[in-house]
RNA sequence: GGGCCUGUGGCGGAAUGGUAGACGCUGCGGACUUAAAAUCCGUUGUCCUUUGGACGUGAGGGUUCAAGUCCCUCCAGGCCCA
């Protein structure tokens, strides 16, 4: 009789014995090629949800196999440390960030450790600690000579409810994405790094990233947003001022009806002087967010200033006006509107009645009556450029202006400067410090780094670092006279934006990276994580790691080689008569329906969607691993879904999971597997057959791993399992065919269930671990079988199924297939006009 | 509005243009048990009276000896950009 598999005990031994032999440190002494393996790092929040353990599980998965197959794999985890929820917390329950973030990091440690994952721990790092940050303080004073980072006067998205700034990515429908507060544009002094002077080398990189999704590159390549077009000027009549507008569509110049420029560009207030209501208007194009989608949304409003542009080559006179949906920031900060080929400049000219001239006519006429017209078509009503396609228009309208030297082809990128200030206490202090007499004056190198005040009191609102007296307050560096610090932190992406460097040399005191070891480790060989990272993180990482390049400090051009995004995990989520949403501990589920546990009332199941505290359809990684154990929660998270998909989280799934480790824990236990080793013999043809399935399993294992395939990996192994726990052995043959399999088994699968896998091994005798053993070997003349099994189809339908040597020609296929009681019956009287034979695939007859 | 992706049993999902539904979950039947749980064995796309056959991959058309897979039109859902 076999005793139960003690997963608690087992699991925690085996964790006992890596961590104790250090199996998962790495060095750069090796002969082995070196691969890196990484999953993005978490928000320490207290506790890992199942995204962490699908994410982890996937890396885990990656780097096991990396291992065994001969790569000195490096396998970091860290903790991406600064960031809002510490402070809020600090303001809920009066506790220190340091201590809640410390206390957060160590909790899921603890949990992280116990999911068996292949972290060389010695390479931890948390970014919130000085010995971190101060090497992004001293690259930014780098920064700051090269003049990557700079400072200036910006409108931001101010959330009002937690008194910060907001990227506009941060802003949701006008509203702070975690406040849900209508956001205000203000006026700050702000801190910028310079990723617009990369955007070219961003978009072009691009290409070399093949194994990123199609998806996200696409992403970035739109966010980056390169246009090509015309800048050039108007005349405004009565001033000497000229307005300089870009614009995308050249094409459209004989179109336009009215020119509008920015409500803060510099030109507005001085051509609306002193009319009336200018102040009105601006305050009103301040509300809302700052966002191209916030601005479409919003109504389109303008000012008129009364006066009127003309431009050389038209000689024409359009209004000049001032209108909110113009961006500052973009292009020039004006525009001229064609109302009937853009759809903004449409609503615009039907609010104010302006005129829509066509100039682009489509094959079939033109309807401007809804809406604008944007597709291509024929240039008219525009003098020279009649008849034109729009392309050609467009070329021809740079070349007149450049040749009147009225304006000049260029390119444009909707890729804005990275600002990097926060107004918050919980993030790497920015070092400079501001002196009346010397201006904006960097920390002295030697002073750093800038450690944050531990005496910080959260009772009033806004910035603590504002409040606090000793901190703030300091001598200049340059005069000495009384000073203050820059109060601003960085944005947590900083942060991450550079920690795929520190894991390759995490404990350098005097830089970031030693460029050796930097050289060694980097670029990253798989980076895995949420699609919700595809544009910012993943950009500002690139950006970086650019930056640290052509600052010196690393050579290396892109961080991560490979990306994958894993999908969500989702869940059920169950509703009470009221609607009110049930917890899933309170659900009881009875032939498909669902009642309440404790009233008995009946529960009704919604939908399949993400997990989420608010729905309460969350289940606790911690319940799982306490219940079920590591191996057990990888393995049905690797099981079902593909991992690019979201992954459904169920009771059942994770059961059957565990039904397996219990199950392959006794089967194989009781195995016999003596004279494994060393069988020279011939096979028989039941012991060929098994060693066929071995060996096609270990290669499509391998390559389903390799393609993050990882449900098919599983699949196999489960299809192999089922192999050869069917197998009687008889003969030495077949016991040593059997031996085999086992041994593969235990292999292939240590990278989804390392415990299971290492207990086995050492069941079966050996005294080596199993994280050192190498992936088995493919034998290419066991995944060639000596019978076939193939369809005999007639007319396309299959009627049988023949089993011929692999090495049959087609006559004997056919005549085999023909034969077939079944196939003679469906071709009956008909005549044979065509037999079809695609060898070990399919038998064809046509008949008619 | 533009771009990208997805649609296959009761469910998650497999299928280099070549036997659709691998593998798992659920359900059903059986064994074991005083009983239950656990475990094991069988079965599980729909329909027809069977040996056998018909129908089946969101809908409709097309290419092909052969289409889940390729092409066209449409529908639904998702993501990104507007």
């Amino acid at each position: 009789m076999s005793e139960r598999y003690n997963i608690k005990e087992t699991e925690k031994k085996w964790r006992g014995i890596w961590a104790e032999r250090k199996s998962f440190s790495v060095t750069e002494e090796s002969q082995k090629p070196k691969y890196y393996v990484l999953e993005m790092f978490p928000y320490p929040s207290g506790r890992i949800h199942v995204g962490h353990v699908r994410n982890y599980t996937l890396g885990d998965v990656v780097a096991r196999y990396r291992t065994a197959k001969g790569f000195n794999v490096i396998h970091p985890m860290g903790w991406d440390a600064f960031g809002l929820p510490a402070e809020n917390a600090a303001i809920e329950r009066n506790e220190h960030p340091k201590k809640w973030t410390h206390e957060n990091i160590a909790a899921m440690r603890t949990q992280l450790q116990s999911m068996g994952l292949s972290i060389d721990w010695d390479r931890e790092v948390a970014t919130c600690d000085a010995d971190y940050y101060r090497h992004e303080q001293a690259m930014f004073l780098k920064f700051l000579e090269k003049g990557i980072a700079y400072r200036k006067e910006s409108i931001v998205n101010w959330d009002p409810v937690d008194n910060t700034v907001l990227a506009n990515e941060q802003v949701i429908d006008g509203k702070g994405w975690r406040t849900g507060a209508p956001v205000e544009r203000r006026k700050l002094n702000q801190w910028f790094l310079k990723i617009t002077d990369y955007a070219e080398e961003l978009l072009s990189c691009l290409d070399q990233l093949e194994r990123w999704p199609e998806k996200v590159r696409i992403m970035q390549a739109n966010w980056i947003g390169k246009s090509q077009g015309l800048q050039f000027k108007w005349d405004i009549i009565g001033r000497e001022e000229k307005i300089e507008v870009f614009t995308t569509r050249p094409d459209t110049l004989f179109g336009a009806s009215f020119l509008a420029l920015a409500p803060d560009h510099p030109l507005s207030a001085k051509l609306a002087g002193e009319k009336t209501g200018f102040d009105a208007f601006q305050q009103e194009c301040r509300a809302g967010g700052t966002s191209e989608a916030a601005i479409e949304q919003a109504e389109k409003i303008g000012f008129d200033t009364g006066f009127k542009a003309t431009h050389p080559l038209l000689g024409r006179e359009v209004p000049v006006y001032i209108a909110n949906f113009i961006l500052m920031d973009y292009g020039t900060g004006a525009i001229f509107g064609v109302p009937a080929h853009d759809q903004r400049d449409y609503e615009f000219a039907t609010k104010y009645k302006l005129e829509i001239l066509p100039v682009v006519l489509p094959e079939g006429g033109i309807d401007l009556s809804k809406e604008s017209y944007n597709g291509p078509g024929m240039l008219a009503n525009s003098q020279w450029l009649d008849g034109m396609n729009v392309e050609a228009a467009k070329a021809e309208v740079i070349k007149r202006c450049e040749e009147g030297k009225t304006g000049f082809g260029t390119t444009q990128f909707r890729l804005r400067d990275w600002g990097v200030s926060r107004q918050r206490y919980w993030g790497c202090p920015i070092p400079v410090v501001h002196c009346e007499a010397c201006g904006v004056v960097p920390v002295p190198e030697d002073q750093l780094p800038v450690t944050l005040p531990e005496d910080v009191s959260f009772d009033k609102p806004g910035n603590p670092l504002e409040h606090h007296p000793t901190w703030k307050n300091v001598d200049c560096p340059n005069c000495k006279k009384a000073a203050r610090r820059e109060t601003d932190t960085f944005d947590t992406f900083f942060e991450s934006s550079w920690y795929q460097f520190r894991y390759c040399d995490p404990k350098n005191e005097n830089l970031p990276v030693a460029r050796e070891k930097s050289k060694y480790w980097m670029p990253v060989e798989q980076y895995i994580g949420g699609v919700e990272h595809a544009v910012l993180h993943l950009l500002y990482a690139r950006f970086f790691t650019k930056i640290m390049r052509d600052c010196g400090y690393v050579d290396c051009d892109e961080p991560f080689l490979g990306l994958f995004t894993q999908g969500m995990v989702t869940h059920e989520t169950y509703q009470d008569s009221e609607g009110k949403w049930v917890f899933l501990a309170d659900v009881v589920k009875k032939d498909g329906a669902a009642v309440h546990a404790q009233s008995g009332e009946p529960i009704k199941i919604g939908a399949t969607i993400k997990m989420s505290k608010s729905k309460k359809n969350v289940v606790d990684p911690e319940d799982i691993l306490e219940t079920y154990g590591a191996d057990a929660a990888r393995l049905f998270i690797l099981s079902d879904s593909p991992p690019e998909r979201d992954l459904e989280w169920t009771e059942s799934g994770i059961e059957g999971a565990w039904r397996f480790v219990n199950k392959v824990y006794s089967v194989i236990r009781d195995i016999e597997v003596s004279g494994a080793d060393g069988f020279s013999g011939e096979y028989s043809p039941k012991a060929l057959e098994l060693r066929r399935l071995t060996h096609k399993t270990v290669k499509g294992v391998g390559e389903d791993i390799e393609a993050f395939h990882m449900n098919k990996a599983v699949a196999k192994i489960r299809e192999f399992y089922n192999g050869f726990t069917a197998f009687h052995a008889g003969g030495a043959d077949e016991k040593a065919a059997l031996a085999e399999a086992v041994k593969v088994f235990i292999i292939l699968i240590n990278p989804m269930m390392p415990h299971l896998a290492e207990e086995l091994w050492e069941k079966m005798g050996h005294t080596t671990l199993l994280v050192d053993e190498a992936w088995p070997e493919v034998d290419p003349a066991l995944l060639v079988a000596d019978t076939v099994t193939i369809g005999v189809q007639v007319n396309g339908k299959l009627r049988a199924s023949i089993t011929l040597p692999a090495n049959a020609d087609q006559k004997t296929a056919e005549d085999i297939a023909l034969a077939e009681e079944n196939v003679k019956r469906a071709i009956g009287e008909k005549q044979v006009r065509k037999v079809i034979v695609v060898p070990g695939r399919i038998v064809n007859v046509v008949i008619g």
